[in-house]
DNA sequence: AAAAAAG
């Protein structure tokens, strides 16, 4: 195990890293700080979770010269949240020695991060974006790089940044910059970026090992889609997560799950990237000061937010991308604490279910859906706990007198069970409902005949064979006739070249 | 197909 101790950090950055309690080194961070300190170019092979942020935090603020006053050092992220989060971080480690790092992102006021970037920070966390709109404007300039940090870089090729991340780079005029790199997986576009504005980099891999998600518990529930919410409301009841996760497939999905979750009378907020950003901003902050308990969001929260205290994600759909679960799930169980992921999964999603777990190489344990007396008998314990736990802060002297008055006329074991049952919640049966379903489903124009439809959908995985039956449609056309088992036949034909 | 990001 390596200390940070090891690393021959300068003082200011020793000192702030043992206040901010850091000791052991994690994987990525013992193998990539002793690289980035040789000055070499760097790849690491990482996930979020791992401690990546310190990774090239500790070598890039190491690297400011605090004589020097521009811009020394750049962070690009996929997400303005993450832009945030890594600004944060920087400032932290680098408190004592004095670096400035200004978050720089869409959606803010620009006349706003104009003025902010005239406070002369040494290192910008950005999103590539409004990055670029500040170049073009020269209230950025990159003449005193020395440090490039590109995090996430195969979400920011997913996402279709990466013709930003060439032009950014391409605009790095100082002669010599060390060029950080971190990746969660290495596609050919990723390497090819590498090998175009990276000198010679090292190679730093974390195993596969450990970046699973060790700490958290991973169940599925088998739902209909029309259960779903009530399912999610009897999870929440039992399990009262501490802070929680919910994760929708659209965006519509959030704002829809929100508003049923409030009238429901959760403490519930949305995040996604149609919102403002300063409602965004705001949810964060609510849902970090644990203001709200619950946090529902797109993939737009799926990466690399660390909010500690996270017990418990749900995925309320299951998400298409297995990857995207990784992610996902790993919002909980950080910090050495145990989490736990709960998925809802349909009948035709457990085959995607399988996928999954061939990629975490971990298998889900089925639960069965809860029942009503589950949540009975989980909001009975939730008075319990409330009650005990007022009884350990012993903080009712002055109802003392009283419960002396009330003992003399009342039973002890009456009292106690009133006041349980006073305490326990009734279950909410307010009527919900979603219409943002959206399956995965054919758009095809006649979507009234849900049955055949359904049918349709089920069969789809033996498309290939269906294409051997278009063609004797072909040959009916050709007859010149019409069926109506050849239509459907059509309909198939057309849903299957939409699939590929 | 959806999500993310520049207005």
């Amino acid at each position: 195990m390596k200390k940070f101790s090891d690393f021959n950090l300068s003082k200011e950055l020793e000192k702030a890293i043992t206040a901010m309690g850091f000791e052991e080194a994690t994987p990525i961070q013992a193998e990539s700080i002793p690289i980035a300190f040789t000055g070499k170019d760097l790849i690491g092979q990482a996930q979020t979770g791992t401690g990546k942020t310190t990774a090239f935090g500790i070598p890039l603020l190491e690297n400011v010269d605090m004589s020097n006053n521009g811009i020394q050092g750049i962070v690009i992220a996929p997400t303005r949240e993450l832009a945030v989060q890594v600004a944060e971080e920087l400032n932290k480690i680098g408190s004592v020695k004095g670096v400035f790092t200004l978050p720089i992102y869409g959606g803010q006021e620009i006349s706003r991060q104009i003025r902010s970037l005239k406070k002369r920070p040494q290192i910008i966390a950005a999103t590539p974006g409004r990055l670029i709109d500040h170049i073009r404007r020269k209230t950025i300039k990159l003449d005193n790089i020395n440090t490039v940090v590109l995090d996430e870089a195969d979400e920011m090729l997913n996402m279709g940044f990466i013709e930003d991340i060439e032009a950014i780079l391409a605009e790095i005029t100082s002669d010599s910059h060390q060029t950080l790199l971190f990746s969660a997986t290495m596609p050919p576009r990723i390497r090819s970026l590498a090998e175009r504005f990276m000198d010679n980099p090292e190679y730093v891999k974390v195993k596969a090992k450990e970046m699973t998600v060790k700490n958290i518990d991973q169940t599925y529930i088998e739902v209909r889609e029309n259960q779903k919410f009530d399912v999610l409301n009897r999870l929440l009841d039992i399990q009262s997560p501490e802070l929680a996760i919910v994760f929708g497939r659209t965006k519509k999905r959030v704002d829809e799950l929100v508003e049923g979750l409030k009238k429901r009378g959760y403490s519930a907020e949305g995040i996604h990237g149609d919102l403002s950003q300063a409602k965004r901003d705001q949810v964060i902050r609510q849902f970090k000061e644990q203001m709200v308990d619950i946090m529902v969001a797109t993939d737009v929260a799926a990466r690399g937010l660390d909010i500690s205290g996270v017990s418990h994600v749900y995925n309320f759909d299951i998400p298409q991308d297995p990857e995207s679960y990784v992610h996902r799930i790993g919002r909980t169980g950080r910090a050495g604490k145990k989490g736990l992921a709960v998925t809802l999964v349909t009948p035709r999603e457990v085959n995607h279910l399988k996928s999954i777990e061939q990629l975490t190489k971990k298998k889900m344990v089925k639960e069965p859906i809860p029942s009503y007396e589950d949540v009975i008998a989980g909001h009975k314990q939730e008075a319990i706990n409330s009650l005990t736990k007022i009884v350990e802060e012993n903080s009712y002297s002055e109802y003392k007198g009283i419960a002396e008055t009330l003992l003399n006329d009342v039973d002890s074991i009456d009292l106690v069970a009133a006041a349980l049952k006073l305490l326990t919640k009734e279950p909410d049966q307010t009527p919900v409902k979603l219409t943002d379903i959206a399956p995965l489903r054919s758009k095809g124009p006649r979507n009234d005949r849900g049955g055949s439809r359904g049918r349709n959908d089920r069969r789809r995985p033996g498309g290939r064979n269906d294409r051997g039956g278009r063609s004797g449609g072909d040959r009916d056309r050709n007859r010149g006739e019409r069926s109506r088992n050849d239509r459907s036949r059509n309909d198939r034909a057309r849903k299957s070249k939409t699939s590929k």
